[in-house]
DNA sequence: ATCGGTATTGCAATAGTATTGCATTTAAGG
DNA sequence: CCTTAAATGCAATACTATTGCAATACCGAT
């Protein structure tokens, strides 16, 4: 996992602040073993002492997406912190139905960002998500 | 892109009905150019003087997406209708995230549905999007 | 054709997800 | 410190989706 003193680098090399909303966002989301909602993030959160506008962290999550640290996965509206060393920027999450955990493939991530490259401008930094049933859950 | 007497034959064979509302929002969605919000969807058929209630529309679309007919893009919370044979069951759509439109890439389908295997068992009839830039924007 | 049971749809309330504009506060360099 | 651009708070609102129950439609058996 991405430590903070990393965070605080990548923040500090695209020239924005590392702001306590973000560092307390990122925080949380780093201890969590699941990928979070924004409004979960919120309530565990708030449970911990931190009230944040639901807005807040919207426009932080958004932030971390833009530095390429967080990745939605939008067939649940969940947010996870991208878990390797950020050497490839495409990911491939595989979602399991049964149990809901997200495990990257780096086999798969290698094999789609090379093919139709001249047809299809793939975008840097996302992630696509794979539903099936995991090792453990078959 | 699918015939009305096949989406009918579909419908038979897994005993369902072939209901008026089910056949007009198919039909609307592949008469469309591009991928419709399930609100899109209800706006169009209204003005074309069918107005359906929006659970009917989310329950019809459920309906079709578990025919294997329509897919969902989770990025955009919009449906399009699966444009090939339904051979293959597993789809990757390349989004344009300048032009907005959706083509469907065989290439890479072929590929990711073989990886993996022993470790994640993929689940039948969806698709993954990726982002990116189409040749016709590049 | 009618009946009866199941599937489907309508309704409208509600839940869940996300964005906006503007006021206020904070961060960080001079 | 002071300035100002960036970030956050606020709260209204927009957008997306689901639910429970009542009403209706479909379809095979009679």
């Amino acid at each position: 996992m991405i430590s903070r003193s990393e965070l605080i680098s990548k923040c500090l090399e695209t020239g924005r602040s590392a702001t306590p909303q973000r560092m307390s966002i990122i925080d949380e989301l780093c201890s969590s073993k699941k990928n979070l909602s924004a409004y979960d993030l919120r309530g565990t959160l708030k449970d911990k002492g931190h009230s944040f506008n639901i807005s807040t962290i919207y426009r932080v999550l958004d932030f971390w997406i833009e530095l390429g640290v967080v990745h939605k996965m939008d067939s649940s509206n969940t947010y996870l912190v991208c878990n390797d060393s950020h050497t490839n920027h495409f990911h491939v999450l595989l979602h399991c139905t049964s149990c809901k955990s997200v495990q990257e493939s780096c086999q798969l991530s290698a094999q789609l960002s090379l093919p139709d490259s001249n047809k299809f401008a793939v975008n840097d930094s996302q992630a696509v998500e794979i539903n099936g049933v995991c090792n453990k859950c078959q």
